[in-house]
DNA sequence: TTCTCGTGTCATAGT
DNA sequence: AAACTATGACACGAG
């Protein structure tokens, strides 16, 4: 297996890392957030939950000195460093993705930069970090927050200026010109077929050197004021906007293409064009006529020509667009709304500061990814990619995106209506209506002004099946209020584990840490207390960090005093009937002996505590022995009763090399061998089904959340769907009102008009428009007729 | 009294 | 083989 692990993870690298250099995006994440558990597993080895820690190393190397190394919470500590981290990265926007960066670098040597800027969670490959210099940090961030951030930093720019040397801006400007010779064919041809495709996508080279050209400027003029915008970049995308990065990414090639050219412009042409090809499979029955299969350049003249702004993304070219783009961008902005929701949650305010702060650049930012550029305030988590890059709707956003965690319900309606208005404004820009209500409302016959005998079929399977869609997205829009309260509740969940006492604080006892060391518990032989005592050896815990220290004083028995080390071990309702004694007062809900308490509290207080200082404590303590023992438990006072030297902790706990050095060094008996081995085993047995109930306990949680986010997909799903339903009817919709006019102005030699009730409109792959009888019946009468050929102009 | 829940323990299989 | 871990099953006490 692990050979397994390190020969695919390896293969996996260099294949992503070739992929990466023919400027194709590698979106790691991508797969290891996918349903393929085993492929993350064999990758990032088995999650922590279900790993065997060795807590004695990592109680060495970590600083989870708090944690008792056997405790449970050591995965909390973990996941409580790492949602840190991730809560310090959040004003940064910053998506944590695994990505691999490459570049084609040729690299000068006079010319290294020391990295700038953090290090990416992705792979940066050798001679990254003398490619970033301090303006690529705005790069570095925009691959990791960007969401739909150039991962190949493949600068256009540069491949055209330098033909090679495509590191990314520092040396640009150094290492320029050197590595032409250095290009081979191939590489050159590469640069050339990106850079046509950009040119395809209407953006032409220059478009991409936005960074440079600035670059450059400041290069030129280092005057205060440029490293003023160079901090303010930088601020910029502290405040979750990254400059360049955040620019849309063509998804084939990984770069950026420029703001005027809309990021869904795909996404618009692939929804025409699903529409067209739900249409042509929906609608197959005679309507061939009203409604023609969309083939090859006919639709180029329809978007070109209809929409000169969405030009690029309405270019149908003969093949089809993929999907790829699109859900790679529609991951990655589920990736963004993960990190809103929890913005939105917690840091609001500075979620619409960092909105404030991308209006100071005119470049796109972040939220101008998805077309929010300018709106400042924070995003919606239930925004859909559709209209984010829809300028045009932004009269939407101040309640599109005010957060509205309290109204969840709501959201997926506008969610709705904002979808639509986004689809309607392709649809209208397309056919020239303004027409919006006709998108949201029950489709009204809209070509009224159709011939009569043109047949208006009412389509009874599209009703019925918009109906169902609208009574399921009804239901799911319960759905997801139920998602929404089951998150509150794991939410809650997770609180209340938070709080459920396991917390390091309650540990530790605020008197003094390490006076735990002291607490060795080899006061068995000690019989000077009371007679319970003599009849329960004395065990106490320590903690396996206070090994090494009791060593030293084992067998130094002083005047053993049990009360602390019962105290120690007695659950936290008892504790609470202590509350008087101070060194009790943190401590609540600890139930458990992950954390045992005895390491909060010395088992030898009298080093701790001073003669005089005893009396009053010691009789309070005194008087609550019994009932403490009745709380210790069975194998602690077994280990007592058998007189055995250490604690119960360090039985359980020791590693299994110093546990046998601790076993030589003192001369037990048999029985008490056997015990020792027994309270180990059970302890250690102990701890392991806390864990195992743990584990179950989480399981169970991330299965609700799973079947939540499947509900939630399956309602955005659904969404999508009524959208494309309602897009496929306008376009059939245009389409009979457009044959309507065609047949009200055709005519054949004699004059006599084309009835559409017997003729119908036929498209060639070429453009060209046949007339062609509907039925058999009109094909004799037809003979007549000689059919007519039309180019017909698809304008309006 | 009964039920539920949390916890400890045992047996056993797997690592 | 030993040590350790995981987990199902059961028992027990508390609420």
């Amino acid at each position: 297996m692990l050979y397994l692990k390190k020969y695919f993870t390896e293969g996996l690298i260099q294949f992503t890392i070739l992929l990466s250099l023919i400027g194709v995006r590698v979106d790691v994440d991508t797969y290891l957030s996918n349903q393929l558990p085993p492929l993350r597993e064999i990758i990032l080895g088995p999650s922590s939950a279900y790993t065997q820690t060795q807590f004695h190393n990592l109680r060495n190397t970590l600083d989870g000195y708090g944690i008792h190394p056997k405790s449970v919470d050591l995965d909390q500590f973990f996941t409580t460093r790492r949602l840190l981290n991730e809560v310090r990265q959040l004003d940064r926007l910053s998506v944590p993705s695994s990505e691999l960066n490459t570049w084609l670098v040729h690299r000068d040597s006079e010319t290294v930069v020391s990295a700038g800027g953090q290090s990416s969670p992705g792979i940066t490959l050798d001679n990254g970090a003398g490619l970033e210099d301090i303006n690529n940090i705005d790069a570095t961030p925009a691959m990791r927050g960007g969401g739909g951030a150039p991962e190949s930093t493949y600068d256009l720019n540069a491949a055209d200026s330098s033909l090679g040397a495509v590191a990314p801006e520092g040396n640009q400007e150094q290492g320029s010109g050197g590595g032409n010779d250095d290009l081979t064919k191939e590489d050159i041809d590469l640069i050339d077929i990106l850079w046509r495709q950009d040119i395809d996508l209407g953006a032409g080279r220059e478009v991409f050197s936005y960074s440079n050209r600035q670059k450059d400027t400041e290069e030129e003029k280092p005057n205060p004021q440029d490293s003023k915008d160079v901090n303010d970049e930088q601020e910029s995308w502290r405040n979750g906007i990254n400059l360049q990065g955040s620019q849309p990414v063509d998804g084939e090639t990984g770069e950026s293409i420029p703001e005027q050219l809309p990021v869904l412009g795909s996404q618009t042409s692939l929804s025409l064009q699903e529409c067209l090809r739900l249409l042509e499979a929906t609608f197959p029955f005679g309507e061939e006529a009203e409604f023609p299969v969309p083939v090859g350049n006919q639709e180029v003249s329809i978007s070109n020509e209809e929409v000169p702004s969405t030009s690029q993304g309405l270019t149908l070219a003969p093949q089809m667009p993929t999907a790829e783009p699109q859900l790679d961008l529609e991951q990655q902005w589920q990736d963004i709304m993960a990190i809103m929701e929890l913005q939105a949650m917690d840091v609001n305010n500075s979620a619409s500061n960092s909105g404030n702060a991308s209006n100071d650049t005119a470049e796109p930012t972040a939220a101008g990814t998805f077309g929010l550029s300018e709106n400042p305030t924070p995003i919606n988590q239930d925004v859909s990619l559709h209209q984010a890059s829809l300028p045009s709707c932004s009269q939407d956003f101040p309640q599109i995106f005010r957060p509205q965690l309290d109204s969840v319900s709501v959201t997926p309606r506008t969610s709705m209506l904002r979808l639509s208005s986004g689809n309607s404004t392709n649809i209208n820009s397309t056919f020239g209506a303004t027409n919006l209500t006709g998108v949201f409302l029950p489709p009204i016959n809209s070509s009224s002004n159709n011939v009569t005998s043109t047949p208006n079929l009412p389509d009874p399977f599209t009703t019925l099946l918009e109906e169902s869609m609208l009574d399921e997205i009804s239901l799911l829009d319960l759905a997801m209020e139920e998602g929404f309260s089951q998150a509150q509740a794991s939410q809650l969940e997770e609180e209340l584990d938070s709080d459920s006492g396991l917390s390091l604080d309650s540990s530790r006892s605020p008197a003094s840490p390490s006076s735990s060391e002291t607490s060795c518990s080899s006061a068995a032989s000690s019989s000077s207390t009371s007679a319970n005592f003599s009849e329960e050896g004395a065990v106490g815990y320590s903690t396996d960090s206070e090994a090494a220290a009791v060593e030293t004083e084992e067998g130094a028995v002083g005047g053993y005093q049990p009360e602390y080390s019962k105290l120690c071990r007695m659950s936290f309702q008892d504790l609470s009937q202590f509350n008087g004694l101070p060194q009790l007062d943190g401590i609540s809900h600890n139930h458990t002996y992950n954390v045992p308490l005895s390491s909060s509290f010395p088992e030898h207080p009298d080093l701790l505590l001073s003669a005089g200082k005893k009396t009053s404590r010691d009789k309070k303590l005194q008087a609550s022995q019994d009932l403490l023992d009745k709380h210790a438990s069975r194998d602690e006072r077994r280990a007592r009763a058998m007189k055995i030297p250490f604690s119960n902790e360090k039985i359980v706990n020791l590693p299994v090399e110093e546990f046998n050095e601790l076993l030589a060094k003192h001369h037990l008996s048999e029985a008490q061998l056997a015990l020792i081995r027994d309270i180990r085993r059970r302890g250690k047995n102990k701890m392991a089904a806390q864990n195992c109930r743990k584990r179950k306990l989480e399981t169970i949680i991330n299965l609700e959340q799973g079947v939540q986010d499947l509900r939630r997909d399956k309602a955005r799903l659904l969404k999508e769907k009524m959208e494309f339903i309602r897009s496929i009817r306008q376009l059939k919709q245009k389409m009979q009102s457009l044959c309507q006019e065609v047949f009200s102005q055709l005519r054949d030699e004699e004059g006599r008009p084309f009835p559409p009730s017997e003729y119908c409109l036929q498209y060639g792959a070429d453009g060209s428009v046949l007339i062609a009888p509907r039925s058999g019946a009109a094909a004799t009468q037809q003979q007549s007729r000689k059919p007519e050929k039309k180019q017909k102009d698809k304008k309006k």
